[in-house]
DNA sequence: AATGCGGTTCCATATTATGGAACTCTCGGG
DNA sequence: CCCGAGAGTTCCATAATATGGAACCGCATT
């Protein structure tokens, strides 16, 4: 990073970071360790950013995010803000795989797209914003059951493809492998040809809350599942880490 | 404001005020003639800050609220962060009426306290927040029906006082009563001697999306409905417009 | 009363931010 | 194809601004 004359923004930005990051009341000597900076400075600039109400001090007299965060928390809903934040991830894993990527999140005992990054392919699978499929026809509807993001359906399983799951108990058996393996996988269960593979992201409180997955014609997907299943617990585990607060150190994007 | 070897910090703080309190993607040269400040100046601050990722460009190069912005609004629930945005509101009101201030918003059919100040009284309402109750006997809960926030309830009103409203009739008489007055009142009509009256808060897009109210006993609040009636609305107005987006000035909290 | 801890204020110093001007890029006309 | 205008970035000499050590404050603990 570069420092040409701005050395006390950089440093202010630093400590905001800290203290959204850290997502948790910060004392002024934490965040004059932490920040390595004096202690006159830290005050100083601490009190200015106060002052602008990027910063807030609790009962306490530590640190936390200030007005204009709750602010701009308020007008948003998170679940777009979680989609934003992925998109690095999803563009990541779009580069790697060449594949449709989403991201997922259940909708009462739904599941609904919040973000998805488009195949370079031409055969590839289409805009999924807001369509609704059979939660156990897709692997991110998988992967939300296999980690009770998502009640369990109920009676009967609608089979809208030949190779559809058609009991409870043979999907709770393919939940227990996806809980094996960390991802879930569907082939041809929704559309003949259309082949999927997810992984969960875990928030804050570390309990699932959404699924990362890439779909594609079975030809590309199911032959290669396991390669691409790591590869999404890889960069859903990094989402994960990025949601969940930060206990220390750092790391850019 | 004083400024005490902070001004490139005060500076940078007022440009990121200026991009999330307007919440749209907001052009350089806008900044520039907002903020009174030299083109270089301005240009230095804004690279610093998005490299900090506390703002980012849309595709348009225009100026938005960035990443951090975004992770503390994935982490955090917009209606807590509602009420914590109010409580300085809740706090006038408590300062001139003396009396408990409620911040309710819809939740489903029902009605959900996010924020509470309490009374200087020790003849005082309790802590309501998590209570439910039937929203036709609260003064919160009218205004939320009337304004739309909140469906009708559907056949038999519950009647837990004796002069809780009785019929649909009764209520959408009472509910047009309140649109008139901009504010709603109940006397008597969940407990016997208890009162409180409550003014609709408008969301960034207009609607109402939550109630402001004041509640105590009917001899100190129903003889003076008309009054807290007044200074409920205006108070509210003012909490809806921290969530409007803002068009053009400033105004310091 | 004395000591230590968390934080703020002071002040001389020179490092760092400043803004005018020059420069680059892109777009829209003519 | 060239010219000009608008938007934004880079450069650089200048001095205004941020810096950090030390002194100071207030509060709890012994």
């Amino acid at each position: 990073m570069s420092a040409n004359g701005t050395q006390a923004v950089d440093r202010a930005a630093a400590l905001i970071a800290l203290v959204v990051q850290a997502d948790e009341p910060i004392s002024f000597t934490t965040l004059v360790d932490e920040a390595g900076l004096a202690k006159s400075t830290t005050s100083r600039l601490l009190a200015a950013l106060e002052r602008a109400h990027l910063l807030e001090r609790d009962a306490g007299g530590a640190y936390v995010a200030g007005p204009l965060f709750a602010l701009y928390a308020a007008r948003h809903d998170p679940w777009r803000e979680i989609g934003r934040l992925a998109r690095p991830t999803l563009q990541r894993v779009a580069d790697d795989t060449g594949e449709t990527v989403h991201l997922a999140i259940p909708r009462g005992d739904t599941v609904v797209q919040v973000a998805q990054v488009d195949t370079r392919y031409v055969l590839g699978t289409r805009d999924w914003m807001g369509v609704e499929v059979p939660p156990h026809t897709s692997a991110q509807g998988k992967v939300l059951y296999a980690f009770d993001a998502l009640p369990l359906p109920e009676g009967e399983l609608d089979t809208p493809a030949e190779r559809s799951l058609r009991t409870l108990a043979e999907l709770e058996r393919d939940l227990a492998k996806a809980r094996r393996n960390g991802y879930a996988v569907t082939r041809d269960e929704l559309e003949p040809g259309l082949s999927a593979v997810a992984a969960p992201v875990r928030g804050r409180d570390g309990n699932v809350i959404a699924a990362l997955g890439v779909s594609g014609p079975s030809a590309r997907i199911a032959t290669e599942s396991d390669q691409i299943g790591r590869l999404l617990v890889e960069q859903a585990d990094s989402l994960s880490a990025l949601l969940r607060r930060r206990t220390l150190k750092e790391g850019a994007a």
